[in-house]
Order: C-alpha cells, then sequence, then structure tokens
DNA sequence: CTTGACCTTCCCCTGAGGGGAAAGTCAAGG
DNA sequence: CCTTGACTTTCCCCTCAGGGGAAGGTCAAG
C-alpha cells in the first residue's frame, strides 16, 4: 500500500491527478481510511493506471475514457479516436502549408479560409454598366420588401452581380432568385479603388493553390463598402475619406 | 459604421469575440458611443480585422498575436509557431502509430511514453544468486542511510542491479555509485510471476519499433512490488495475494 | 408610440488539471 | 512522550478563448 505521493510517482503521474480521477470515479484508491481520509493505493492497481495514461496518450478525453474502463466499445472508441486524429493531422498541416506563405509573403494577403451560411440573393446578368444594373436589381428587390440586410456582391466569372434577399422573389427576364451554397471559402479583403481589386483576385488564386486547396465554385465579390450598409449617423469628427473607404471582400469556394 | 452583430456577420466572427477583443486591447471599435456604450466598427477595419484572423488560423494564441498588432516581430514569430506546429505534428503522428498498435493488438500492452527524472543509484554487478546479490546491496546502502524510498530493479542487459540512493556512496570492489538518465522512457507494467517478464520485454521492443521509436539506452527493470515500499499498515481485510502481487516494470529509454 | 431586434454588462461554464492556503496526519528521531 | 518535517486533506482561484444566458437599456422601422 502507497500514499498518493508515492504512488503517484511510481505511476508517473500527479498526486492531483489521482485526486481528481478519484472523484471522477475513473480510478479510485484501494482503499480509504475512514477517520484521516487518506487515499491508499496497492501496486496491484499500476497495470489498470497505466491503461488509463495509454488511452490518454491517444489524446482521449476523461469522459471517454471513463466509458471505456466502465466496460465500453473499445474498438469503436479507437475508431473514432482515430477519425479525430486525422482531423487534428489535416489542421496541422493546412497551418503549416499557410505558414509558409505568410513566411514567403512577408505580412502577406492575409487570406482567410472560414465558413459562409447559404446565401438566398436575387441575381441578374450584367448587361453594360455596373452601376445601373445594381441600381436596377437593388430597386426591384426593396420594392419587393424583400431585401436583406447584407452587402450586394458579383459573380464576375458568370457576369453576374447579386443582391442578399430574405426569401424566394418573383423571376423576371433579368432577374433570378438563388441561393448561393454554404461551405467552406477562402477570403481576403481589398481596401481601395477597383483598381486593385484584379491583383487581389490573382493573389487570392495563389495563395489557394499554393495552400494546397482545389476551388468547388465561382469567385465571388462583396461590396463591403458600396451603399449597403444603413445610413447609420456618423459620429463627431468621423469623415468619410474617398477611395481608401472602398472595401471589397474576395471569397473563393475551397474543399 | 456598423454596429457590433453586422460587423461581427461580415468579419466572420462572433459578436462575442470583439467585445472580449475589445477589452484585452487587441481590436477596439472605430468609435464607442460614450452615451449608450455601444460599439461601432468601420469597413475600414476590415483588412485589420482580417489580419488579425490570419494569424488565428495559424493557431497563434492572443496575446502573441496582440504582440504582432502592437509592433511586435513578424517573422521571429512565425518561426516560434513553425516549430510549435511542428511540434503537434510529431504528437499527432505519434498518437496515430500509438493507435494503430492498439488496434491491431485489441486492448494491447499498455505501453506508456514517460519522462523519467534522473535516478541516483547504488549499482552492482550480479555475480550469481539475485536475492543474495540485492541483500548485500540494499543492507550496503541502508547502512550507510542513503536509501532512497523509490523501487529497486536491474539493467538485465548489463548484468547489474540498482537501489536507489539519497546521494553519492562510497563504491567498494562490488557496488559502485551511478546516477541514471533523464529522459524519456516507453513503459509497461507486468503483473504476476517473473516468468512473464521476458514476454513483456518481447512486447515493449516492438511496440517501440512500431511507434517508430528508437532505443537510446539499456532496459530497466524496476522491481515495484518486491520489498521496496514502507511496511504500511495493512487496512482491514486487506490480503496480499501470491504470485499475482508481483509487479514488475519495464522501461526503455527512446529518442 | 409600440414593437422587436439589438446592444450593454455581469455571471457562470467549459477540460484537465496547477498553485497555493489552512489545517490535519504520519513516521522518524531524540 | 514530544518535536519536527514531510506528507495529506479539502477548498478556492487560475488557466484559454470564448459560449450561454439573464436583466436591463437602445435603436429604428412601422
Amino acid at each position: 500500500m502507497f500514499r498518493i505521493g508515492e504512488f503517484a510517482r511510481l505511476g508517473g503521474i500527479s498526486a492531483k491527478q489521482l485526486r481528481a480521477w478519484d472523484e471522477l470515479g475513473l480510478f479510485r484508491p484501494a482503499w480509504v481510511d475512514r477517520w484521516s481520509g487518506y487515499r491508499y493505493y496497492s501496486p496491484a492497481q499500476l497495470p489498470e493506471l497505466r491503461r488509463i495514461l495509454a488511452l490518454r496518450q491517444l489524446g482521449m478525453g476523461l469522459d471517454e475514457i471513463l466509458a471505456l474502463v466502465r466496460g465500453g466499445e473499445v474498438r469503436a472508441a479507437l475508431e473514432r479516436r482515430r477519425e479525430e486524429l486525422e482531423r487534428e493531422r489535416r489542421v496541422v498541416e493546412e497551418r503549416l502549408a499557410a505558414l509558409d506563405i505568410s513566411v514567403g509573403a512577408e505580412a502577406g494577403p492575409d487570406v482567410v479560409v472560414r465558413p459562409v451560411a447559404v446565401e438566398p440573393v436575387a441575381v441578374m446578368r450584367v448587361p453594360a454598366r455596373v452601376s445601373d444594373a445594381f441600381y436596377a436589381l437593388e430597386s426591384y428587390v426593396r420594392d419587393l420588401g424583400r431585401r436583406a440586410h447584407r452587402p450586394p456582391g458579383a459573380l464576375p466569372s458568370e457576369g453576374e452581380i447579386f443582391v442578399p434577399v430574405t426569401g424566394p422573389i418573383p423571376d423576371t427576364d433579368a432577374i433570378a432568385y438563388r441561393r448561393l451554397p454554404a461551405g467552406r471559402v477562402a477570403a481576403v479583403i481589398h481596401r481601395g479603388s477597383y483598381h486593385g481589386v484584379a491583383a487581389a483576385r490573382g493573389t487570392l488564386l495563389r495563395w489557394v493553390e499554393a495552400a494546397g486547396l482545389a476551388a468547388t465554385g465561382p469567385m465571388r465579390t462583396l461590396y463591403l463598402q458600396f451603399g449597403a450598409e444603413p445610413e447609420l449617423r456618423l459620429p463627431p469628427g468621423w469623415v468619410v475619406e474617398r477611395d481608401d473607404d472602398l472595401v471589397t471582400e474576395l471569397q473563393l469556394p475551397v474543399t
């Protein structure tokens, strides 16, 4: 029989952990002195402790280990754990790839991969002047009372512009309802005149390729600063600048 | 100017995070209404937000990102982050390897890799009968008042047995002071008669090879249940069993 | 003016323990 | 028998990066 400190040393673990695992019901002392509360452990318990440590070495959570020592399905748990670990490995690999790009670019384009939700929109083929088309599209949607409070955008490769809507709308010759699919996008934000957008587009495409990702849909352009946000009152001393205040986001759906 | 909710949606982040980052000083609103406390953000802030998200995407901690946006050394931080990520990758790879072994062995030998501290010991070449040798070694160390309260062991490949000591001791013809080096060991615990130890030894060696590790020293055998622990009072009803109560740990120093 | 969406701060929760305080226990040495 | 120092007990707070939710204040549209 060992007291907690010595048993902890033998097991290669801290006494704190043994106390916590006792309280958790994961690993209990062989005997507890009613009077003093001292926990006593037997060397015969070491194999069981080692089994727990072996499972924890695989990165399993204590609750799952608890289920296992109580007679859970070992094989299934290991399979779950493997999938989890392979996800972790993918994350690390992606981070390393992104880091390589950042190092190479030295404070690069700040591309971010993030999930986006489904986006219900009214789309319109662009015939000629983009600003006229936006005006027509916005008017149509607003008159229906269906304008969603999110910025408008474009699918340049399709020659289409879109405006978010709160639900289905009737189609016209020029305008159609569509739901841009949810998924992960690689996104970069461009601030300044639209002349720079083409360059940002190229940067984004190169980034995605360097990160080992594959595009799964057409690129989206979002006009974050283009009449989309509500006319909130400006704070005192707030000055809207010229070109610098144009903010555009480019999104490329990936894997 | 956007209120926090809309800006959060544009940025692909939660309002909670924006509030926390404001308090942290990592990312502040462009303007805060003195009266209502409302935070207002400008679209021109989106690039800065995206830079933070790009760094966070590399798995950096907020404190480090804070140091960076305050003008820290980007290149050095990325280098640190790369080392960290490569450590993480090694951990995941090791876990996957260990998991493969567990799946193959179906509740296998429960090998654990763990660090051990330096162990100052008195070692003795074993001439003939092991039990006689232990008696002599233990007596010598105890008479010097130098016995450390840890279990005795052996280095089978060297034909040596050892007993932990609390500090240097004078050598004799047969006995020498030595410090077993610290490091990581792969360890397995065997419970039962010593006949099974040889099999456990083989299992441990195979495990280490399958895990892609390399031995960096002689295997150590620790007799966890062999007169090493103090004669603590036995709890009422506590029965010491026969062979089952022998507990032996095998440790192999690795990488 | 109402209404509903939105915002504020405040508090508690996560997982797997670590650090440390105050008080009780044990074993060895004198 | 007493002291001493190592050890143990419970209890509380801390981590990290937020999430959940309550109570109450604010905003903008109809």
